[in-house]
RNA sequence: GGGCUCGUAGCUCAGACUGGAAGAGCACCCGCUUGGCAUGCGGGAGGCCCCGGGUUCAAAUCCCGGCGAGUCCA
């Protein structure tokens, strides 16, 4: 206020909406556009100096270095430290939560920085308006001080120095108005800077924490000043639009590219009216239209043809941009989280390109905003190519999904309802209006999507609270920690500090490594006693331990079972191996998702745009095995939390947020460095071998590895390889139903396999030799399960299965007194395990095949020795039989064959089943059949013409015969 | 993170709600029409109805689990 006062200038307070605030000459209203009549720069600006985008951050910094401010490098707009957000939404994300609650140290105090941020909460308004942004830049000025260092004086008096002789206004032209924020948890007051309409920017001084619902006064408090650099820019030159003054030579590029040229006369009087257009409120956007039209004056026709594809261009600007920076960030598309608003940007960005024609490839225009933003963002242009392919995977998806949409629009026919709507749009992502515009006619409710809103609201997710137990260990120090430095450090000594109901131990110090980060817990005993489970409540470790006999002061000494320690080691550091590998073969996108480390597999989630082909995979494996080979330093210290960061990013985050002011750092080599607490091998060596078992898609965006190391790797080998290859083999070749050679062959193959098995065993041979013949085994299991279309694993079971099948299809056979015929068969497939599965697959189905027909000519062979009885104009027959239900049936059909027959037939198989057909009698075959099977005790029912049941009690059957005949007599008779 | 939709012949899909003999179009093979091609007509081959369990006298169909594809929302 001071500093204010010392400039001149006065307080007042607005008499339209009442805000105080402050300027140099009297005014009776406030600088808010509502208050002051809209925006007086446009073509009019008071600002002495120009300034284009680039320049504002280059103006900007240089003015506040010279302030003693230190100008930093904008964070990545993935938010990975933190887990309450996708995107930074403000250039204050940066230093949340931990610099802000005073844990940590910031960067630099003060600071500024040009933070790229992300909002996409007015999607719909972008291009319209003329100002929105889903992807816009704040620049922040930011200080964290103790409450005697804070100095609210001095940052106003910064601020407006960059008003007045950063941008060259004239301070006559600028208004601050009074206000008070609160976010994020913390409140405090706020200063907002005007000019003409327009807020510059607002500065928020923190004060208090209010999480508790009252405010308590912050440790450290902090300045939050954001001002989107697009602001200046657009202010300096009076542009129309924003967007014109601030995406340099792309938006000349599109302009080049489409033939578009924007009419700025007709934009100044449009965009008054451009709130209008809000897509989520205004209930009919046609009458909108016109009452914007008849308000400017302008014909409608014309409005919107100038207006639309203008404000699409805009939007196509807004959206590459957004998207380059994020996707140069690592974030995906994806249909979860965060990725989901970049698809949906993406997917807007392309309807509108093909809405209107236009001849654009989104990557061009992601490369021409990289050139023009190099100098303040040099990183962007480096990362284009991957950029590029992440589109196009995505443009790939997006036509698919428009193709299928497409054709299940064009099989709809007559009406459509409410509902019909609903689930169109829900589960295809069809729209209501591509149903109107395919010429359909559906009425559309106004509040359509709130309805699909109020429809999600009801199937609303169940609570899951998983129940954990909350120990009472207040006052207890943090647990030193052991087991940071050496792995193999199994034995100590520590005193007890506390012991819960003779099962919770708290020690001062341990080598226990409790769940946490994905990996098990060790187990092991403590003074002789078993321990089961090691947890972490906060920074205590707690071990839970079978009939705790030690007292509180006590020392006692522990010991870790060493097998499940170096297991769990070797899978941790394979984890690691594995996420550096990834990143060097996929990507920079590539990111931990979620990992576990289990005794029996390790398994990593990164994040990738599509699955992982076999090759990826085989190469993958290829490449963790050459650094196990490679001997690589598994190093890890304790750094400062900002010294760890400035000297290796954000990368360091891969397992989520890290509370602390110091993080301890593991790095393999050059490889990987990431902040973990687990515990590690000391060389990547000691893995053994990493086995790679697998990968699954788990969610769009999220690809899951499934891994193996060391004795895991290898039992795992055996049992899922060797094993079940060498099994299916044997079985095969011991059938009679292949051909001598193929059993030959066979058996061959095997003693191969065996060979192959002691290349594996021989530790003595490098990793990759080792999974060489791994692999060799491991493509004739696949190829072998693919022959009946099972998984790997099922193979053995699989392969059995087949051959009973067909073995009784071949006895069934003869027993109709047919010979069984072998088909010649060719030998496809790579190796003997894969042809001889093909075989016996190609032989189940023949078998089968001439099984059934055999049956059939059996059935139309014995339906001739049939006597039928005439009954009213019909021919009837109600006999006993042999065979079970679909001989029965297919006898059934052969007698009934025509119009005038009925056919009720009891075949007697053990048990007995019933089948009942008719041409065209006027008799229910359903519940005729119905009732006969409750007769033998059993049910059964059908339709008019065919009736089918079973039943158990063969002595009634003559019974249940009679009955049916009755039946039928009588309603013939009857008729 | 939650919801929803889909998985049937080489391809595109019907059948499913209401359980009761696996279908259509295109493509493929054979024949006829024709000087040849396009076309037209007739015939044929091709299905572990995604995998595993359950309910039932009976499951492509209903229920549960898994795998795969897609979509909407926060």
């Amino acid at each position: 206020m001071e500093v204010l006062k010392e400039e001149g200038f006065s307080r007042g307070v607005c008499s339209n909406c009442g805000t105080a605030f402050w300027s140099v000459e009297p005014r009776e209203v406030c600088g808010e556009p509502d208050c002051s009549g809209g925006y007086s720069f446009i073509g009019d600006s008071p600002a002495r100096r120009k300034m284009d985008f680039i320049e504002t951050w280059r103006e900007f910094s240089r003015l506040f270095e010279g302030l003693g401010y230190t100008a930093i490098q904008r964070y990545p707009v993935a938010a990975r430290w933190r887990d309450d957000t996708d995107f930074v939404q403000a250039s204050i994300y940066d230093f949340q939560p931990y610099v802000v609650s005073g844990e940590i140290e910031p960067p630099a105090n003060p600071l500024v920085v040009p933070q790229f941020c992300l909002r996409f909460n007015d999607i719909d308004n972008v291009g319209y308006t003329g100002r929105h942004y889903t992807g816009f830049v704040m620049i922040g000025q930011h200080a964290f001080e103790p409450p005697e260092r804070y100095a609210p004086a001095d940052y106003l008096r910064d601020i407006y120095r960059w008003l007045v002789e950063g941008m060259g206004l004239p301070k006559e032209e600028v208004q601050f108005h009074e206000d008070a924020w609160a976010g994020g948890g913390n409140m405090g007051p706020s200063m907002e800077f005007f000019s003409r309409g327009l807020e510059i920017g607002n500065q928020v001084y923190m004060q208090y924490d209010i999480r508790t619902g009252t405010p308590r006064e912050l440790s450290i408090k902090v300045l939050d000043m954001g001002m989107g650099q697009e602001r200046p820019a657009w202010f300096t030159h009076g542009t129309a639009t924003s967007y014109e003054a601030n995406f340099g030579g792309a938006i000349r590029n599109l302009y080049r590219a489409t033939g578009i040229s924007p009419d700025q006369g007709m934009i100044e009087r449009f965009l008054p009216y451009s709130g209008l257009l809000n897509f989520d409120e205004a209930e009919d956007i046609d009458r909108t239209w016109k009452l914007i039209a008849s308000k400017t004056g302008i014909e409608l026709r014309t409005l919107k043809e100038e207006v639309v594809p203008l404000a699409g261009l805009y939007s196509v600007a807004d959206h590459t941009r957004s998207l380059l920076v994020a996707l140069a960030d690592g974030a995906l598309p994806s249909n979860v989280g965060g990725g989901y608003n970049l698809r949906s940007l993406l997917r807007r960005a392309l309807d509108i390109i093909s809405t209107q024609g236009w001849n654009l490839e989104l990557i061009d225009v992601c490369s021409w905003h990289a050139d023009y933003l190099r100098p303040q963002y040099p990183e962007l242009s480096e990362h284009l190519d991957e950029v590029s392919e992440i589109l196009s995977v995505e443009e790939r998806k997006h036509q698919a999904t428009k193709r299928k949409s497409r054709q299940i629009v064009a099989s709809i026919k007559g009406e459509v309802d409410l509902n019909r709507l609903i689930t169109l749009y829900d589960s295809q992502g069809i729209t209501p209006q591509m149903l109107t515009d395919a010429g359909l006619n559906v009425t559309v409710p106004s509040d359509f999507y709130a309805e699909v809103a109020r429809r999600h609201e009801k199937t609303g997710s169940k609570a899951q609270t998983r129940k954990e137990i909350e120990l009472p260990l207040e006052g207890l120090p943090g647990t030193e920690i052991l087991y940071y430095d050496d792995y193999l450090l199994l034995e100590f000594e520590a005193r007890v500090l506390k012991v819960l109901d003779s099962r919770y131990v708290v020690l001062d110090r341990t080598a226990f490594y409790p769940t946490s980060g994905g990996q098990l817990h060790d187990i092991g005993t403590i003074e002789g006693c078993r321990v089961t489970d090691i947890f972490k409540q906060g920074n205590v470790v707690v071990h839970v331990v079978e009939g705790a006999s030690f007292r509180e002061g006590q020392t006692v000494s522990g010991r870790i079972e060493r097998e499940r320690r170096l297991q769990l080691a070797q899978h941790h550091t394979a984890t690691h191996i594995i996420n550096g590998v990834a990143r060097e073969l996929l990507g920079e996108h590539i990111w931990q998702a979620g990992a576990e480390k289990t005794l029996e597999k390790a398994r990593l989630d990164i994040t990738h745009y599509e699955a992982l082909s076999p090759q990826l995979l085989e190469e993958i494996e290829r490449r963790a095995n050459e650094v196990v080979a490679g001997g690589l330093p598994v190093q890890s210290r304790i750094l400062r939390r900002d010294v760890a960061e400035r000297e290796y990013g954000f990368r360091l985050y891969q397992g989520g947020a890290v509370p602390g002011k110091e993080l301890r750092i593991v790095r393999i080599d050059e490889l990987d460095v990431e902040a973990c607490g687990g515990t590690h091998l000391k060389n990547s060596s000691e893995a053994g071998i990493i086995k790679v078992i697998g990968s699954t898609k788990i969610q769009d965006g999220v690809v899951r590895l499934e891994y193996a190391a060391g004795e895991a790797a290898e039992g795992h080998v055996e049992r899922e390889v060797f094993g079940p290859a060498k099994e299916a083999a044997r079985l095969l070749s011991t059938s009679p139903l292949l051909a001598d050679d193929m059993r030959e062959g066979l058996r061959k193959w095997t003693a191969h396999v065996e060979g192959l098995q002691q290349t594996f065993r021989d530790r003595s041979k490098p990793p990759v030799e080792r999974l060489g013949a791994v692999k060799e085994v491991e493509k004739a299991l696949i190829e072998g399960a693919r022959a009946f279309s099972v998984r790997q694993s099922q193979l053995t079971a699989t392969v059995r299965r087949f051959l009973e099948e067909t073995e009784r299809y071949a006895r069934d056979i003869k027993s109709l007194g047919r010979d069984v015929e072998l088909p010649s068969m060719g030998r496809e497939g790579s190796n003997a395990l894969a042809q001889g599965a093909r075989q016996l697959f190609e032989l189940w189905k023949a078998l089968k095949k001439s099984l059934e027909l055999a049956k059939e000519e059996e059935a139309m062979e014995r339906a001739k020795h049939f006597k039928a009885e005439r009954i009213g104009g019909y021919e009837v027959i109600v006999s006993r039989t042999e065979g079970g239900p679909k001989e029965v049936l297919k006898l059934a059909k052969a007698l009934a064959s025509s119009s005038r027959r009925i056919a009720v037939l009891f075949g007697v198989d053990g048990g007995v089943s019933i089948v009942g057909v008719r041409g065209d009698a006027p008799i229910h075959m359903g519940s005729l059949v119905g009732e006969a099977s409750r007769i033998i005790g059993g049910k059964g029912g059908g339709k008019e013409d065919f009736g089918q049941g079973s039943g158990s009690d063969i002595e009634r059957v003559d019974e249940a015969i009679e009955q049916v005949r009755r039946e039928i007599l009588y309603k013939l008779k009857e008729g």
